[in-house]
DNA sequence: TACCCTACCGCAATCGATTGCATTAAGGAT
DNA sequence: ATCCTTAATGCAATCGATTGCGGTAGGGTA
């Protein structure tokens, strides 16, 4: 049907060892340049398109880049896969976009199917802070990149927000309200975001001098409003102890809280001061629109992307650094001084 | 590194041929209980994992499935896909996605690339009403199945909304709270949705008997707020002749249209009722909650790849086949008696 | 004229798995 | 005892492109 190098080849008048030197940029100089334009014309004129698979099966390497998130609806991610692709396809690199669920297992059998598929390199959005498949990765110095979530262990070189100045600023955001209750929806203790924000957290309010009881923290199960809500609710069963402010894991949580403080007759921003995570898209339209702290997305996506491109070409070495992009504060309306 | 067929072969102490059958479930007939026992324990040994492009090279097969959206940020795509994952992950087939910008030419590439690769087949939500990338995948018989969009010629089977009916219920609504003056903010003309919704808008207001000069009709450029809020503007800026109502293209547009409203100092519902189409993440948190149909996005995906599936096996045909799936209002805040 | 060098091209192995056919051995039937 | 059948396995071609090596022809130099 399609056809082949072999076609080219014969139509050419030439072997297909010449015609395939002939149509690469870079071993074309091996060839006479009469032979090259016949070898391109007769390419064109069949409509050549090169086998990919056949290639990869000899040069081991595919052009893919394997990519694990743990759920493209959730829209953080969209944006950073976006930002991967763009840098990828510079060159001519391809992401193949995978949803893991944050289900540990099924990660690792996405990522074996992948490699099966002889993928270039990874990059991996949905990494718990323990993570066999991540040590795994790194201990077959398979070429990998984290975004987003970090593990505990610094095994390969990642790319996320600056979470602990992040949360730094959130609070102090609160506190310069007038805030001195503040509490906080933390996000799930396996993954680092929810870990660190947590840890960033209690510093922050303990380098603000605020009193440590009076600013509680309630894990939510994930991160989802649903959570957030079942986490808020619970926090704010308790009348004597409400505080005046909350700061959500992130910003889907942050929709849980708004639901559970509305439950509770209480609105935001009037009785409770509500800061989220990530800036998601939309946030600016939600009632009351978010205060929240901006990531970039899109670069943190193409940061990850360029890093994963320099450890496949092997130009540059790449520990298990720890790369940052700094987030900003978002000020709308959930937040007032109380 | 990895350890190949003939590695397991020789561990076994047979022949690759062999091994490779006793492998195969389908082949594993044809070769000694004994045998195959000998070949899977080696294999797991080995930890044997089949390389997938030697395999894809012989057989012709990828067991991959080129999924075209316009664009994942758009949070109308990724449930859409989910649902083709869901089901296509059933069949060991995995899904590619990439994003066209809605741009023709990036389209075309992709695909070549795509199919370059072996892809199975193809599920595309990208279409554009003509569209010289689905002709050719047409005429050339590829199995491929249009979503949410379609062409102007049947070429192929497409899962979509039923928009038709969709929008007459929608525009009903409106009639029914009262409203005489009711204005669209169509889509995009080259896109079917854009179209169909339009027409399917005429329709309807005449059906109901509103005057046709009370319900303009202006198009955005794209579907986007911005390209919402520009036309909503245009409309609202003849003060004698603004609706009391406008149907939106899509949800995004509708987003545009309340940001005009709010910019010519009205107000939503109050002023002016607003619906949407999509019913995509958050409409429910805006402000005000957008009134919108719902598009069963994660069926229509699934359904899509149920059917590619069947192509692809060969076990039912399929001609270009429109399906499309019950869209049901979601009646918010954003629409009130006039 | 003899020799060498270079540019160009053909040759064939290779990547790893699949698969139809050939071959061998074992067992059953006559 | 001979022949035939069948089960089990080996064999080798195949998918399509890449690539190092070897060969040839041409032109240049001594």
């Amino acid at each position: 049907m399609a056809s082949t190098l072999k076609d080219v080849a014969q139509a050419a008048g030439v072997h297909t060892g010449t015609a395939s030197k002939a149509l690469n940029a870079d071993t074309r100089h091996l060839v006479a340049e009469a032979t090259v334009k016949r070898v391109l014309a007769a390419a064109k004129k069949l409509r050549y398109q090169p086998n990919d698979i056949a290639r990869s099966l000899r040069t081991r390497k595919s052009q893919m880049v394997g990519v694990l998130v743990p759920d493209l609806t959730n829209s953080l991610f969209p944006p950073i896969v976006r930002g991967i692709e763009h840098v990828l396809s510079d060159s001519g690199l391809q992401a193949i976009v995978l949803n893991t669920d944050n289900n540990i297992e099924k990660a690792s059998e996405l990522f074996s199917t992948l490699w099966a598929r002889q993928c270039d390199g990874f990059i991996i959005a949905s990494a718990f802070r323990e993570d066999k498949l991540i040590e795994e990765i790194a201990e077959r110095e398979i070429p990998a990149v984290l975004v987003n979530r970090l593990t505990d262990k610094r095994l390969l070189p990642s790319v996320s927000g600056d979470e602990w100045s992040g949360v730094h600023i959130a609070v102090n955001h609160l506190a310069s309200l007038g805030h001195k209750s503040i509490a906080h929806i933390a996000g799930p203790k396996n993954i680092s975001t929810g870990n660190i924000r947590r840890l960033a957290f209690v510093d922050a309010i303990s380098k603000i001098g605020l009193k440590k009881e009076n600013c509680p923290i309630v894990s939510a199960t994930e991160y989802s409003d649903a959570a957030g809500r079942v986490a808020a609710k619970k926090l704010l069963s308790n009348t004597k102890t409400r505080p005046t402010a909350i700061f959500a894991g992130n910003d889907q949580i942050a929709m849980g809280v708004l639901d559970a403080i509305d439950a509770a007759g209480l609105s935001c921003p009037e009785d409770i001061s509500v800061v989220g995570f990530n800036n998601i898209p939309l946030m600016e339209r939600v009632n009351p629109s978010l205060t929240t702290m901006h990531l970039p997305k899109r670069r943190v996506g193409e940061a990850a992307a360029v890093i994963l491109k320099e450890i496949i070409s092997g130009e540059v070495m790449h520990g298990p650094e720890v790369h940052m992009m700094p987030c900003e504060i978002i000020i709308r309306d959930s937040t007032a001084k109380v």
